[in-house]
DNA sequence: CCGTATCCGATGAGATACTG
DNA sequence: CAGTATCTCATCGGATACGG
């Protein structure tokens, strides 16, 4: 099916899909998310970096959210058999297809923050 | 200038957090609140209108995620001095803007389902 | 360097009953 | 019709200590 662009279509078929935005939620939504996989998009990171770039998050929240994106097959753990180890991260070809929806949120986002903050 | 009328349900932590991300999940997270926006999202909804479609939402929850989206300057409450009362929600102008948002989201979520349950 | 294991308080959200 | 008021329970996420 093309792409309506009509507003009425528009909106019919956002209310069934209700359950799709659920789906994108339950993906990234959560207190971490947004800040990993807004660092993976500009490319691969190792695990400390990541620990190092987030400000104030442990190591079992990084590790519980690292571990279910990897579940959810938005994101690949890569670990380099090391003295001393080292793991990175990266999004998968799956994960990739995301960043459009991730920058369209940024961009409301900010747009919001502008506008509460002035 | 003055801010002082709007608490919105942001955190601290969120506001300092650089991605806009954050600031669009914590607007339009949650159980409810994609069922609420995506039916606002074609236009005005009477309190009745929006409990009997988003099948299983209680009262509480119901208001407590309108409340909310009213306090963030999404939605507005439009009151009928009336017997019996009638009360109507809509987006406002703040709240259009997150259409084209509130449908990558449900497009991409969408995608996702069809490639995990095939 | 890259994680696990435990404990625990805060928050989200369902069930139920009541009201101007 | 359009809400309030409680109660309850599950999940999220913070703090801290330890491990290969």
């Amino acid at each position: 099916m093309r792409k309506e662009t009509s507003t009425n279509a528009l909106n019919e078929r956002m209310i069934n899909d209700s359950c799709g935005m659920a789906f994108s939620l339950a993906i990234i939504g959560g207190r971490w998310k947004p800040a990993i996989l807004c660092r993976l998009s500009y490319g691969t990171m190792r695990y400390g970096e990541l620990k190092k770039d987030i400000k104030d998050i442990s190591d079992r929240m990084l590790v519980a959210q690292l571990r279910e994106m990897e579940k959810d097959g938005i994101i690949k753990r890569i670990v380099f058999p090391e003295v001393p180890p080292r793991v990175e991260y990266r999004l998968t070809k799956l994960g990739q297809t995301m960043k459009p929806m991730l920058e369209v949120m940024s961009e409301w986002g900010n747009m919001y923050r502008n506008r509460i903050t002035n």
